[in-house]
DNA sequence: ACCGAAAATGCAACCCGGTTGCGAAACCTT
DNA sequence: AAGGTTTCGCAACCGGGTTGCATTTTCGGT
């Protein structure tokens, strides 16, 4: 049986004040589900894809997080970054406003453990582009070694 | 019942000479199949995903074209970019040597015509990355509208 | 506190790009 | 022409993502 993780389940109890801030502030109702994946997404210090979340949050039904995640997207509580590892990542929004390209960063995908990193102080160079194009958004993406992995040696 | 597309297949007279070089050239044997795929490649002038590539050449099979896509990508045929839109593209690799850093070019994927685009004048800027971790490919990607689809209005 | 409409959630099924196992066909060498 | 190797087609599979629909929860009005 399944947990109800509605009003009366403890696991709704997360640190709430924070994070139902956080999504009343880009006009998102904190319902119980949303606070779960909010704080999941905030307490992971990477980027987590939806099936991430799926294991974290293993109570939640998957296509509950998907469309909690669609909906922070839209209203820019998380951006969403393609890593091309097959699964999009999200990351929470720190900006009050809405991610504007100077907010992106760079970020860097380990092809040894599979991990997306961000560089927060990298800001994306920005570039002249062809006339007539206009940019919605920008996405820079290095693939390699994190430090970690290059430490240590994989090959036992 | 579907075409044998092999030497007898007036199909496999593509443009040779010049595709056949292009193989040899990345130590690649250039079988009927192969030559048909990278003409196609080639010949599309966008970058092209291998769905595309499925109804391009409609009488060969899905998983050819995608073993023979996996080992031009190793063999620097083609390089593959991930533009987000959900399927990677692959373009021709032009390059002599290996497609290194500065070959890589910006792209841009256009959310209304979902075509993706080669800036290939503009390169990839380049940036500071941490200590101990080293980069092996990058992937500059931009989103939002085409020349083209600015300039025509979509909403009849 | 109760009711009904609207929003949110769970479940199950589906879609699609990508991937694999395996037998058949083509190729190459002798 | 025979045998081993490579390439190819077919069919099935996989996993991330997505959707339709019934159920539950939420919330404003009474």
């Amino acid at each position: 049986m399944p947990l109800p993780l509605q009003s009366h389940n403890p696991q709704k109890m997360v640190d709430s004040p924070g994070q139902i801030r956080r999504l009343e502030k880009k006009n998102v109702k904190p319902t119980a589900i949303r606070l779960l994946v909010v704080d999941a997404i905030a307490s992971a210090h990477r980027a987590v894809s939806l099936s991430d979340l799926e294991v974290i949050l293993d109570t939640v039904d998957k296509s509950s997080i998907f469309r909690t995640l669609e909906l922070f997207v839209k209203h820019h509580v998380v951006h969403a970054i393609d890593d091309g590892s097959g699964s999009v990542k999200y990351e929470i929004c720190e900006g009050e406003e809405e991610c504007t390209l100077d907010d992106m960063h760079i970020h860097f995908y380990c092809t040894v453990c599979h991990r997306t990193f961000c560089f927060k102080t990298i800001h994306i160079p920005s570039v002249e582009i062809p006339e007539g194009f206009s940019v919605e958004s920008a996405n820079y993406m290095l693939k390699g070694v994190c430090k970690d992995c290059a430490a240590k040696p994989h090959c036992i």
